[in-house]
DNA sequence: CCACAGGTGTGTC
DNA sequence: GACACACCTGTG
């Protein structure tokens, strides 16, 4: 069964969804350019993992998106947004020619996506990220799931993929136990950011009328969510297109091609996508991936 | 043994 | 406000 909407074509299998001719989406770089922990390369050009509790495979050949193991309604409810699909990437690497070193890098990893996280997930994995490396914070959340989470799916190998935990399974698990999952001193931020999702103090729908700022600001009220991890939420999770972390990375790349005085202003309402393509760009021609 | 990893809270001036 | 400084843990 084929439908059209909003230009694109898709086609429903009986269990895999394929939207044809989709314009700059890397599985690869999405999936690698930092701002997801949970999905991974399971053959060439393939990445699993789960989200929103629900466990997919992506590829993307010749311009055909496939998700495998994705129902019709899945794809409409979840990963049609998850992946952004309604975003134009092409207008906004467009809107970034007048900088050359934003048209080198977002020419070299065209295909990001600003992935829509799930916001408790995005929340917990970002603490977890603080003063950390990649392999580990993965790992950390892979503990947690297997943990704390609920099975979605055992592949062929036997190799099985869990939910990320709900908020309330790591709130009653307590400080403590958290703290055994190798959180070490982010145990209790994770501890306290559980008990307000629990409480519903914070909810995705409250941010939505919320200006980048205001979001910002009212995420740093979670202990343990500074500047830095807080842009990464309102970016990776609630599609505030102009949040702007900057870490060491980004850091770095302003003292290297900008002027100490180089802010998210500079690069406009799309600073967050602007950071993902420098941000990637520079870890790839330095040698440092994954 | 020590530095470092996609930072943040706390204590100083 | 702009600084140091510690912080769990694994890896080089």
């Amino acid at each position: 069964m084929t439908e059209c909407v909003k230009n694109i074509n898709i086609t429903f299998d009986e269990n895999s969804v394929t939207v044809h001719n989709v314009k700059n989406f890397s599985a690869c770089d999405t999936f690698n350019s930092g701002q997801c922990f949970r999905f991974n390369k399971i053959s060439e050009g393939v990445f699993a993992g789960v989200a929103h509790g629900r466990y997919i495979e992506v590829s993307c050949e010749n311009g055909d998106l496939k998700i495998q193991r994705s129902t019709r309604e899945d794809f409409y409810n979840i990963w049609y947004d998850y992946f952004d699909l309604a975003f134009d990437y092409e207008g906004c690497i467009k809107s970034f020619s007048f900088d050359r070193t934003l048209q080198k890098a977002s020419s070299f990893c065209s295909g990001i996506r600003i992935l829509h996280q799930d916001l408790w997930e995005t929340v917990c994995s970002f603490i977890i990220s603080q003063n950390n490396n990649i392999p580990r914070i993965k790992k950390i959340i892979e503990a947690l799931s297997e943990k704390y989470g609920n099975l979605i799916y055992t592949d062929s190998s036997g190799r099985s993929y869990y939910s990320f935990p709900a908020a309330d399974a790591l709130y009653s698990a307590g400080e403590k136990e958290i703290f055994e999952m190798k959180t070490g001193f982010r145990a209790k931020y994770i501890y306290d950011a559980a008990q307000r999702f629990c409480d519903g103090k914070v909810a995705a729908e409250k941010f939505e009328s919320m200006n980048t700022d205001e979001t910002i600001n009212e995420l740093m009220t979670i202990k343990g969510v500074g500047p830095k991890v807080a842009s990464c939420i309102a970016l990776f999770s609630l599609r505030k297109y102009d949040a702007f972390p900057v870490d060491v990375w980004v850091k770095k790349i302003l003292e290297k091609y900008y002027t100490p005085q180089t802010g998210k202003e500079y690069f406009g309402k799309y600073a967050g996508i602007a950071q993902q393509y420098l941000f990637y760009y520079e870890r790839c021609t330095n040698g440092v991936y994954l």
